[in-house]
DNA sequence: GTCAGAGATCGACAGACGTCGAAACACAGG
DNA sequence: CCTGTGTTTCGACGTCTGTCGATCTCTGAC
């Protein structure tokens, strides 16, 4: 029945802005840290072939067998959407045989807003 | 001029288009592993607070001077600083006795716009 | 129940990374 | 010249990270 654990994995209202433009001033230590937990979840070619790959995926969602073909194991692709989950770019959820991932555009809009804003100083 | 865009400072995009919006298609490996080492340069506290602190100084550069004081000693700064600017983030030269290092606005954007197209799938 | 396939987890390993102190380098001033 | 200050480079150290094979869990089909 209740089969369902409350895990606190991802929290719906981490698609806010975690931090002021990066032109704005300077950042704290804390807001650094967690800042940083998302760019260094794009700092890795293979994570950033399987985002991309999510990401363009039609509806903005994949099947892990839809993009597994990124030339490591499928142990370590599962590891790195591990990481882009932890780091709350993406969201998974099992269907059947299949788990799908898809992204989370707040986060994703939040991210690019960071930048954009900062590069019209 | 009937533009409707006040800001025409970042419409050549031209400067740095490393790789199309990630939902665009699946990002090739080359392509992957050029746009990593940006994010990756991003992905960590220190630098991000130091990227910060140059972005939001005044007039988009600062001295090495103005913005060592991060929690780390500074031959560390000067290692992070060599980063960002490998990554093609920031540019630095010597005036007299300091360094200014300045941030590259289109390689700013050009990331920002990768990530916000994204966000609009 | 049994089986097969899709993913996740585990354990281990090499290489990359962040950090520091010491030393080298560059420049301004005396 | 020499001295002091700002910055970079060097060497070394411990930690983190990406990778793999083996194994486990979950689901659907027989």
């Amino acid at each position: 029945m209740s089969n369902v654990k409350a895990l606190p994995l991802l929290e719906p209202a981490a698609a806010e802005p975690c931090c002021p433009p990066l032109n704005e001033r300077p950042l704290t230590a804390d807001e650094a840290e967690r800042t940083a937990v998302m760019f260094k979840a794009l700092g890795d070619p293979v994570r950033l072939r399987l985002f991309s790959a999510v990401v363009s995926h039609e509806g903005g969602e994949a099947c892990v067998c839809d993009i597994s073909d990124v030339g490591v194991s499928q142990p370590t692709v599962s590891h790195h959407l591990k990481k882009l989950k932890e780091a709350g770019l993406l969201s998974s959820e099992r269907r059947g045989t299949w788990v799908y991932y898809r992204v989370e555009p707040a986060v994703l809009a939040a991210m690019g807003q960071l930048l954009t804003k900062a590069a019209m100083a």
